[in-house]
DNA sequence: ATCATTGCAAAAGCTTTGCATAAGA
DNA sequence: TCTTATGCAAAGCTTTTGCAATGAT
């Protein structure tokens, strides 16, 4: 019997993929570091340091912040998660693991975030790293305006 | 005799912009505010609010900090400006009037950073515009990667 | 038995703010 | 004259860190 995506939570590859990294730099394995990367894999979407800790302690779980961003750059390196954007004062994150790489689309007005994908963006890195010669690794592309809403509501073209 | 753009430090739009934004919010033109657009207009770059400060200091200039971290919202909120990314701690801004639009490819190991310009990013643009509803306003795209000289160094491809 | 990790509290660093004084308009 | 702006120092926040105790291997 194979193992699938969802047989179980730490059936789940994201659960190897960190217990490996942990264990190839000679890191430990501990509770608060599965506890930490379980809670981002079941919401599985943005999120911040503060709300992350606070979802912990209402399910009861008891460590501390601390804990949260020693754990975060673990995650970072490995690939799971990877920084968004640094707004109202502090970092938010995405768990990215497993899904399509895509860009954000974001309302100045509400706030409220899309997501969509745009596979052109593979030839202009492409060109990029010809052009400058860089070994060209990621992108992050970042559109904003005002949402539909927003655009009504605030009479907007 | 028309004023031209270089026609001398104060001739330049930034500064007729910047009062005319001051003086529609009731605000005051003060000796400070000018002082602080001065240097960015001069160095006319990438800048952080320690970097900018440090400068005026070395000029003999006496303002505080504080005066910085107040003027730069509204530098922003007229468009002479922009935040650019969050690194080490404290936000980076770019001064942005009168240079066209682009976007950033940065190493990831000695930071080096290279503009480019992608008109193609337009056509992204209306096209979301279209697919989500949204009045689109514009854009942040960063590619990032290895320069030419890192990447030898650190044997990449 | 070792040595990394945790929690806690303190420290650090950037940014904001309260207040008395200075100074645009 | 009336208000806004400045400088300074204190406060506010997020994030980092030192340390003793804990726990993974």
């Amino acid at each position: 019997m194979t193992r699938e995506k969802n047989d179980g939570p730490q059936g789940r590859p994201e659960f190897q993929i960190f217990k490996d990294y942990i264990r190839k730099k000679g890191l430990r394995y501990t509770p608060e570091r599965e506890i930490i990367l379980r809670e981002i894999v079941n919401t599985g979407d943005h999120f911040d340091v503060d709300e992350l800790y606070l979802r912990l302690r209402n399910k009861g779980e008891r460590l501390s912040k601390a804990s949260i961003y020693r754990t975060i750059p673990l995650l970072i390196d490995c690939g799971l998660i990877q920084e968004v954007y640094y707004e109202d004062g502090h970092m938010h994150y995405e768990f990215i693991y497993g899904h399509e790489h895509h860009c954000h689309l974001r309302c100045l007005e509400c706030r409220r975030i899309d997501e969509f994908v745009e596979p052109s963006l593979k030839k202009i890195e492409d060109r990029l790293a010809r052009k400058f010669g860089y070994r060209v690794v990621g992108h992050k592309l970042e559109v904003y305006g005002y949402c539909p809403e927003c655009r009504k509501k605030l009479n907007l073209r």
